[in-house]
DNA sequence: CTTTATGCAAACGATTTGCAATCCT
DNA sequence: AGGATTGCAAATCGTTTGCATAAAG
């Protein structure tokens, strides 16, 4: 069930080809960075990604990658109530936007997909993997009326 | 539109009742902290609590009381994307779980209520509220079947 | 009196930033 | 060359914790 979406491993070339695509320069750092988030099958946090490309950079420069990717909608941020976010390949292939979901165990703390963005698909497709004790949460932002007028 | 649910002037007398219905200590501390949470339009965070109550407590007094008041389902915890948390009163009225979710402006941060937790009807009320580009994270927790065997 | 709560300061973990050195184009 | 990028260390910010003192039951 749809939850190795993301899990494409990226050749260097590759990755230059994508970086220079969105105008960022093609270091080793962001090479790495853009193979490791697009190969994993899960959100990844910024530490995790520190310790999976070791000496290639520094946690800071992760950050400052990141946030560069962020704005080129390289990758998605994630907020699964942990403290922290993670971070996933947004769709590289520009034909569908690939908004989907998360659900996470609260004990173990496995992250598996949910393709479809519907509460009643959620919910049924959740329950097929198995999960119990569902909880979920739903936040909207969005620009008020207020900030409308004045931008 | 029902964004002012939360909205209640606890007397000193009402909030002591409150604790020691939950079997909590009645200190000054705790007293003002469930006080200003009733009273807020919308979730706090732990400095802006701070901020409201000065002298009152202590930063570490908060974290430390709001967590025994999650314990008793007398708050609960939101998270706005925001990079920390905020805390809001449970339904002090037993009968209904006031199960509700959240809009935030992007640009000013300003926060509303959205009551019934159903996907159309959300995004109509959003609309109503002159809210536009809006964005939702639905983010589900549970157990997984892994963990369901382990406990 | 015994338990629980509190202040204060130190510790933490995620994230950000200043700055000088280095890489990319 | 000249701007973008990086490492490193220090700084922030929300949150947690240890410990000795004070308040609640």
């Amino acid at each position: 069930m749809g939850n190795k979406c993301c899990s494409t491993h990226l050749s260097d070339d590759d990755a230059k080809e994508i970086l220079s695509q969105n105008g960022l320069n093609k270091t080793k750092g962001k090479v790495k960075i853009l193979q490791v988030i697009s190969k994993s099958e899960r959100p990844l946090s910024v530490p995790e990604i520190h310790a999976l490309i070791q000496e290639s950079c520094d946690v800071s420069t992760i950050f400052r990658t990141i946030t560069q990717f962020k704005e080129k909608h390289l990758v998605s941020e994630v907020n699964l109530e942990e403290g922290f976010f993670r971070y996933e390949i947004s769709s590289l292939d520009d034909n569908h936007d690939h908004h989907h979901h998360h659900v996470r165990c609260r004990i173990c703390g496995d992250i598996k997909n949910i393709e479809k963005c519907d509460l009643g698909a959620f919910e049924k497709a959740i329950k097929k993997m198995g999960f119990k004790q569902m909880e979920h949460r739903l936040e909207f932002t969005g620009i008020c009326s207020n900030c409308d007028k004045t931008n």
